[in-house]
DNA sequence: GCGTAACCCTACGCACGAGTAGGTATGCTC
DNA sequence: GAGCATACCTACTCGTGCGTAGGGTTACGC
């Protein structure tokens, strides 16, 4: 007898969408361990086996996640620094996107950072996007240095690049703390932090250990 | 009959540091979860009722490892930035007692850091050794704009501390992941970026956001 | 209208690891 | 050297949760 269509059978491509929407949220909210399949079944309205039918272990299901959102993240901050603009203006605009979307995905950005990285079976995975980030960060100073006609050791280049970095992944771990807080006035204050002090390095000052 | 004395029936005091030291090492090679208190009373040459009876349960026990582990630290950093110091020969000070503690405990910092911000059952006990970090920090930049007769909203001053700290613990992961790092360098890097972007705002100038 | 493939389920096996029961040996006090 | 506390052990119980076996039902091609 032909029912409501109780809005069942949907296509693969969708219910894989479903899964992991699912997923990310149960994550995020319990943590990888704590999370089990069952729930993350059950949050999707769909029973087990066909988690594993779809998306595989647990392990697996975790890294389409990471996958998911990482690469969305990387597209918000990708999309929104052109390479033609001046750097100030390019670590500006990355910086509001990053901290942009972490305010609009908290979830995501919960599960990417805070349970990726305690976890080894990820922390590959996690250590390759933040190469990307620091890559694309220190390429900006790179590229502002040689527009003053100066370099620097590309190691110096890169922990500086990996200090900024880190110091954006924990305003942003403040951020998915404070919801009241306000995601394009963290982005200024990091900028604050993060191009005061860039700019005195481009332009050749530096600080030195004292000696004695 | 008397025989070798079997380095066996050691006072309590003795043994629980021991089982400490080998749970501070099973945790970061295996993180929390993966980590079985069957190895961890294996690795400290011990039975596992015998940890159950000094140090209880395993959140517990890990819970001991965070704090001896965090209280050294806090120690090292405490006992090396005297407070009558200058605010840069303070923070510099500060910074090379912290990464010199990281090289030199790197499995201590693993378990601090890499676990224990994951897992939300120890991401209080976490967050209030980081907010006496980041109040240390506050209080020198605090100490030094008063000092130059300006003066920051306490917000801000704080989410700059956030930012400083961040990238310092980001670093330290660094250094944790790269054995041959020299501690001492990564300090002064860390400085670098620190400092001179503290120094600027210290002097009153900022950045901000371009208006189009 | 019938096969076949995709979608979806209930119900289980099974390993792993936290925590404990219950007992033995060794040193210390008086 | 009797009594007692402390250090220590072997050998279990038992819950939890991953992953699967095996079977049902709807759509779609032909």
């Amino acid at each position: 007898m032909s029912t409501v269509p109780a809005f069942k059978r949907l296509p693969r491509a969708v219910r894989e969408q479903q899964m992991l929407d699912a997923a990310v949220r149960v994550f995020s909210r319990r943590g990888f361990h704590a999370a089990s399949m069952d729930e993350i079944a059950e949050d999707a309205g769909i029973s087990k086996p066909m988690v594993y039918a779809y998306l595989g272990t647990k392990e697996e299901l975790f890294v389409a996640c990471l996958h998911r959102e990482g690469t969305r993240m990387m597209q918000a901050i990708a999309g929104a620094a052109a390479p033609d603009l001046p750097a100030d203006e390019r670590l500006w605009r990355g910086l509001r996107a990053f901290f942009g979307f972490v305010g609009a995905h908290r979830d995501g950005w919960a599960v990417l950072y805070r349970q990726a990285r305690g976890e080894q079976p990820f922390a590959g995975e996690l250590a390759a996007m933040r190469a990307r980030l620091v890559e694309v960060v220190a390429g900006m100073l790179d590229h502002a240095l040689r527009a003053e006609g100066r370099e620097i050791a590309a190691v110096d280049l890169e922990v500086v690049a990996y200090a900024l970095v880190g110091a954006s992944e924990s305003l942003a771990d403040w951020l998915a703390d404070h919801p009241e807080a306000d995601p394009e006035k963290t982005a200024t204050r990091m900028m604050n932090v993060a191009w005061l002090g860039a700019a005195q390095l481009l332009h050749g000052v530096t600080w030195r250990p004292p000696t004695h």
